[in-house]
DNA sequence: GTCTATAGAGGGATAGAC
DNA sequence: GTCTATCCCTCTATAGAC
C-alpha cells in the first residue's frame, strides 16, 4: 500500500465524516489528503470505487481491532460493557457516520451498495458469533432468531448514529433505552424453570 | 398550496427515494415533478429548503394518518400488529428512506439537520405517547427509559431502512428480531409478581 | 407564476509533461 | 507516480421576457 493510496483512503473517511456522502467530491477528498486531484483516478479509477474502498477498509480495519476483546466476552454484562466502550470509540473516531454515509449513497451507485453490504456484513458475522456463543444454551435463543438479532444491533448502530447527527442528546437517551433491552434478554435468561416455561408457551403463542 | 409547490415536493420525496441525498438537484427534482428547474428556486429559494420542506410534510402527513390506528391499541400485541402494517406501508412508499437520506444530507446543510430533527421528533413523540399508555403501570417501565426506547425504535427503524438499501434480506430478519424483543418485554410485563420482583432487583443490580 | 437563457462555480475525468 | 492544464458536463441561482 503506497503512502498516496494510503491518504487518500483516510482523506475519503475524514471527507466523509464532515461533509457527508452528499458533500464529497474527488476535490474535497484530495484537499483533505493533501494530495493532487488528479490521484483519486488514477489509483482508484472514480470517485465512487475510492468511497468504497475506504468503506471497505474502515470496517475490517475496525472490526479486527475488536476481535480480541469480543473472543474474551462470557456474558451479555459483558458484551454490553464492550459494546459501550466500542460504540464510544467508534463514534469518536466517526467509523459508523461513515458506513451510514456509504449506505445512503447507496441509492445512487451500486459499487457504493457493494461496499455497504460488506463492511455490514463484516460487522454483523462479529456480533453474530458472540451472540451465538453467549445465547447458545439459553431459552432466549429458542425466542429469538439470534442471526436475525445480529443483524437488527447493527442495524440499530447505524439509525442511531444517524440520530445522533442531528440530536445528540435524544440519540443518547435512544442507546441507553437499547441497552436496558439487553439486560431484559439477560434477566430473562436467568429466570427460574417455571418462568422459563412460561416464556416459550407465551413467545409460541405470540409467533402464531 | 398551488398547484406547482406541490408537484415540487412529490417530486423531491420521489428522487429522493430512487437517488438519494448524494443523487439528488434542482434538475432531477424538476424533472420528476414535471415542472421547469427555475421553480425550484422562485417557491423554495434553494434545493434544500425544498428537501427540507418535502421531509416535514412527509413526517407530518404520515405520522397524522397513523395517529388514528395508534389511539386505538391497547397492548404491546397490538401496537406491533399495527407497527408491521406501518413498516410495510412505509416502505412501499418509501417515506422512511426519505427521513434517513435526509439524516444522511444533514451533515453538508443546516436546514436538512433542522428538517430531520424535526421530522424524528414528530415520530417519537407520537411513539413515545403510545408506549407511555401502554408501559404506564408496567414493571417494564420502571426498568426502561420510554422516552429513550421511543427514540431507540424510530433509529431502529432508520437503521432497517438504510439495510434495507443494500440487503433487503438480512434487513428483514432484523425486523422480525427486533419484533420478536418486543414480544419479550410483553411476556416480562404478563410475568407473575415473583419474577417481577426478581425482575426488578436484576435491573437495578444491571444500572449500577 | 412560468418560461428561456445564461452566468458562474464546481465536479469528473483525461492528456501529456515531467 | 505525480503534476498541470484543460475539456466538458452538471450544478445553483438569477435576470428578464412573457
Amino acid at each position: 500500500m503506497t503512502d498516496t493510496r494510503c491518504k487518500l483512503l483516510d482523506g475519503t473517511l475524514e471527507t466523509l465524516r464532515t461533509k457527508g456522502i452528499a458533500g464529497i467530491s474527488a476535490r474535497t477528498i484530495a484537499s483533505a489528503a493533501g494530495v493532487n486531484q488528479a490521484l483519486v483516478f488514477y489509483h482508484f479509477g472514480s470517485v465512487d470505487e475510492l468511497i468504497a474502498a475506504a468503506c471497505r477498509e474502515s470496517a475490517t480495519d475496525r472490526v479486527r481491532s475488536y476481535r480480541a476483546q469480543f473472543l474474551e466476552v462470557t456474558s451479555l454484562r459483558e458484551l454490553l460493557a464492550v459494546g459501550r466502550v466500542l460504540h464510544a470509540q467508534e463514534r469518536e473516531a466517526g467509523n459508523v457516520t461513515v458506513l451510514a454515509q456509504v449506505l445512503a449513497g447507496a441509492e445512487r451507485d451500486p459499487s457504493l451498495a457493494a461496499a455497504g453490504r460488506e463492511a455490514l456484513a463484516v460487522w454483523v458475522i462479529e456480533i453474530e458469533t458472540v451472540l451465538h456463543r453467549l445465547l447458545g444454551g439459553s431459552p432466549v435463543a429458542a425466542a429469538i432468531d439470534v442471526p436475525g438479532l445480529a443483524r437488527g444491533i447493527a442495524a440499530s448502530f447505524i439509525g442511531i448514529e444517524m440520530y445522533d447527527g442531528v440530536d445528540p442528546v435524544g440519540a443518547e437517551h435512544a442507546l441507553s433505552a437499547l441497552e436496558q433491552l439487553s439486560v431484559l434478554i439477560e434477566v430473562v435468561d436467568d429466570l427460574g424453570p417455571l418462568a422459563r416455561r412460561a416464556l416459550r408457551s407465551r413467545m409460541r403463542r405470540a409467533s402464531h
